[in-house]
RNA sequence: GCCGGGAUGGCGGAAUUGGUAGACGCAAGGGACUUAAAAUCCCUCGAACUCUAUGGUUCAUGCCGGUUCAAGUCCGGCUCCCGGCACCA
């Protein structure tokens, strides 16, 4: 017989709710904790790769909330998006009532889990009192500056029909439903992220709570690359050439130039030339090609243009090409070339045959001249470069920079990876953009008492097109500047612009003046920690920071990161694969719940693995678990059993008490869950093994059993506290301590070594000289045999662990 | 290619600053209870050898080498797996 986790949960949950056990306010003599999990898409039914982020966090949440902590820890829903609107193509039901109703779905498997979430603060992003806010700070942003439309080459998907940022195309796929993507010139919405660039590289140092791994993936994304700008001008023209280079030290070297298929000037060099004709042909067969093979390893090809530069060190002419290794969208979109010491280069002139032009050499073996395999990239002794030979090449960065400054001809300069922010999407289901355009008046801004911009409720989802841009009742409207006729703008924002800020909104979710006000959101951000998955390293992650530094700008907030410490937990994977409704591989938490109960499941997810790692799901572990709360329950209805072998005593026991508290309060802080666990379980092996004579020690051991279990399983948990005689709730309970002085025992078993193998244990009192322990040991019948005819070299000691004894001979 | 992370029994995983490798659990085998099954309980459980005195010896933390009284842990050199970026000048 199993114990009746079916009503206990429900009791247990009703009775939290009923008195509001889980609120939180922002008055408090103690000290604050922010909380959070990454919030989900509400996308129906709920399995356990779900649950794992949130059991994780609602576990570290009651153990904060008994060690007396002010808590936030709230939940919502990212309810905007594509899978909405989807359903409303294929069952007819408006993307609204669609979301609502998975939400409420959702809801009610996170209560059945016994999430101690604060209901009050739900935030529910496509709801009006949330987005009005999207579309407040978007105004602030166009006011500023940080909000623009430009027309610009777009990663646009055909499946959903919109276009994407570039975080958000992952290997040239849509990260949402994987079609290859392709690139439209559009006019489009974009966020100046790249003004926050160097901030958000450099404080990325101060996120010491995050995982390396992610600060790291921010730091390449970001991609900032410090270097020289240098104009080369072209031989009897008055075009110049822009070029960038993080090589200053090869700039006597360069042999040649190389121009992105998409660079302007490359037209305007060719014009009228007798190549005219030859050369566009090969552009356009580039940037076909380039749509295509996006991935795939490229052979380098190129056309001579016909034109020289002029290399301003030198004076040497070096003829310009257009190649398809030269990327648009990074540096100046034209390049020096320098094929010695740099493998592309190396490559496009061996197969254009290009002169080789060394200027750096190793510092081992130099060589008067040499046929080079490869390019040579390290760093070295210049040569051939006049007034800098004999320089280290390290050196001549920096001397060769100054004097292309010197003398006017470029300058150093900073470049980064990232690119500015697309927030423009073609859907429905998502933040209007409050933009109308006017005839007379052109693009203005939707004002503050006509906001917000509400979606239309008359539109037709057919799967073609954005029906926003079909609702005539929203595309026309009237330019609040001049009264006349104008047209909506049709684009909604991006989903990552409502996950940017949502955290924040739970300081103050009912708030209608402002996104929050200034007193909640400084009493509770930032979020003292974030748990969510590693996929957002660099999308919603990087959003957000660069979300909170805006609005810190526009004095909305104090801090300037918005996430003090990250956890990313890893996936749930069953039968080889991450588990998700597409592979058909889900555990769903109602299957869960409804066979062995929130509290097995719970246990299970947090026992198997560590947080961080991946969890392979195992129905004989779930079982595991579920047998272990099982005896829990069997120890506190009728008390330890009576068959065991060697029976554990009272100070043994009180003794184990303290070590267990000792080790299960230092794992969680530390999200060592599995071991935190597994030390629980010893604890009841050792009480489970007590002497069957009654006794305080018992009986404390097993109330501290049933308090420091009560993290992991609620619900149990405060089903045995009640039987135990307690009349408050086990939520109101302090956090046991434990006292060091208990830990100490009389006598230890110490581990003797000769010449560092194991030969035998012996007992000894716990503070014993290492000259007594020797004596011990030497008497001990299994050391005795290995000292015989042997003379001791030297004995170390480690104390309370091990003697070990070097002899010789 | 570059940058991260990882590799420990049949399995998930434990092992403070180097200090008794394999905690805890799962699976498996044997036994008790039962008409039987389930449930529960007890015992065994890295490998080989040895001894039947159930104790001992040797080998074992991806591979090769090193430092050390002592290495899963530190150093050097590899192999494989996972993740990120990818013609970034």
């Amino acid at each position: 017989m199993s114990y009746d986790f079916k009503s206990i949960e429900k009791k247990w949950q009703k009775y939290w709710e009923d008195n509001k056990l889980f609120k939180s306010t922002e008055i408090s003599d103690k000290k604050k904790f922010y909380l959070l999990e990454m919030f989900p898409y509400p996308s129906g039914k709920l399995h356990m790769g779900h649950a794992r982020n949130y059991v994780i966090g609602d576990t570290f949440a009651r153990f904060l909330r008994m060690n007396g902590r002010n808590l936030l820890y709230p939940m919502g829903y990212d309810a905007f998006g594509l899978p909405a609107e989807n359903a409303a193509i294929k069952n007819k039901i408006h993307p609204d009532k669609w979301t609502d109703e998975c939400i409420k779905t959702m809801t009610e498997q996170q209560k059945k889990l016994g999430l101690s979430y604060d209901w009050d603060r739900l935030v529910i992003t496509s709801k009006p009192e949330y987005y009005k806010w999207n579309q407040w700070v978007f105004t602030k942003f166009y006011e500023k500056g940080l909000a623009y439309k430009k027309l610009a080459p777009t990663n646009f998907c055909p499946k959903c029909e919109t276009v994407l940022a570039n975080e958000q195309v992952i290997d040239g796929k849509c990260w949402r439903c994987e079609s290859e993507v392709e690139v439209k010139n559009l006019e489009q919405w974009f966020y100046k992220i790249t003004d926050y660039a160097e901030e958000l590289l450099a404080d990325l140092n101060k996120l010491t709570g995050w995982p390396e791994r992610v600060r790291i993936m921010q730091k390449n994304w970001i991609g900032k690359s410090e270097g020289l700008s240098v104009i080369f001008p072209v031989k009897n023209s008055a075009q110049k050439i822009e070029i960038f280079t993080t090589r200053p030290d090869t700039l006597f070297g360069v042999t040649f130039m190389a121009f992105a298929a998409e660079h302007p000037l490359v037209i305007e060099l060719i014009k009228g030339t007798e190549k005219e004709a030859e050369i566009k042909k090969f552009i356009n067969k580039i940037v076909v090609q380039k749509r295509i093979t996006r991935l795939e390893d490229k052979e380098k090809e190129g056309i001579f243009l016909g034109k020289y530069a002029i290399n301003p060190l030198t004076d040497e002419e070096i003829p310009i090409y257009v190649s398809n290794f030269v990327l648009m969208e990074y540096g100046t979109g034209a390049i020096m070339c320098v094929p010695a010491h740099d493998q592309r280069d190396f490559e496009f002139a061996k197969k254009y045959n290009i002169p080789i032009k060394e200027v750096i050499q190793s510092r081992e073996q130099r060589t008067e001249s040499r046929e080079l395999k490869q390019a040579f990239v390290d760093e070295g002794i210049m040569v051939n470069s006049q007034q800098f030979n004999g320089l280290d090449s390290k050196d001549a960065i920096s001397k060769i920079s100054d004097y292309v400054e010197e003398k006017k001809l470029g300058k150093r300069v900073v470049h980064y990876k990232l690119r500015d922010w697309l927030i423009s999407r073609q859907r429905y289901w998502g933040t209007p953009i409050p933009i109308i355009y006017c005839k007379k008046c052109g693009t203005v801004p939707v004002p503050e008492n006509d906001s917000p911009v509400v979606l239309p409720t008359d539109v037709q989802f057919t799967g073609e097109g954005n029906p926003l841009a079909k609702s005539e009742s929203f595309v026309n409207c009237k330019c609040p500047k001049c009264g006349g006729d104008a047209r909506r703008e049709t684009d909604t924002m991006d989903t990552f612009v409502d996950s940017s800020w949502y955290f924040e909104r739970y300081c103050d979710p009912k708030q209608n003046k402002l996104p929050f006000d200034k007193k909640n959101i400084s009493y509770w951000m930032p979020v003292d920690q974030y748990i969510g998955g590693i996929e957002h390293a660099v999308l919603h992650l990087l959003y957000s920071r660069f979300y909170t530094k805006a609005l810190r700008d526009m004095g909305l907030l104090d801090c300037g990161e918005p996430f003090k410490n990250l956890l990313c937990q890893g996936m749930v994977i069953k039968d080889g694969f991450k588990m998700s409704k597409s592979k058909g591989n889900v555990v769903s938490v109602d299957d869960m719940v409804g066979k062995y109960g929130a509290d097995t499941a719970r246990l299970f997810v947090l026992f198997a693995s560590p947080p961080e790692r991946d969890l392979d799901w195992s129905d004989e572990g779930v079982r595991g678990s579920f047998r272990f709360l099982n005896k829990v329950w069997n120890l506190i209805v009728r008390g330890p059993k009576s068959e065991v072998r060697s029976h554990t005593i009272d100070e043994n026991l009180e003794r184990i008490k303290h070590l267990t508290i000792k080790k299960v309060t230092e794992d969680i802080k530390e999200f060592h869950f599995n071991t935190a666990i597994a030390a629980i379980m010893e604890f009841y092996n050792e009480i489970n093994a007590h002497h069957l004579t009654p006794s305080q020690q018992l009986k404390n051991s097993i109330k501290t059993l049933v308090i420091l279990l009560s993290p992991f399983a609620p619900h149990i948990s405060e089903e045995m506290w009640r039987i135990l005689g307690n009349s408050e709730s086990i939520l109101k309970e302090k956090w046991p301590v434990w006292d060091e002085k208990k830990l100490v025992q009389e006598k230890i078993i110490i581990a003797v070594q000769i010449n560092g193998k194991l030969r035998g244990q012996i007992e000894i009192k716990t503070d014993a000289a290492e000259i007594e322990i020797l004596e011990i040991a030497k008497s001990d019948d299994k050391i005795k045999k290995y000292l015989e005819n042997k003379k001791i070299i030297k004995t170390i000691f480690v104390p309370k662990k091990l003697l070990n004894i070097v002899v010789g001979g």
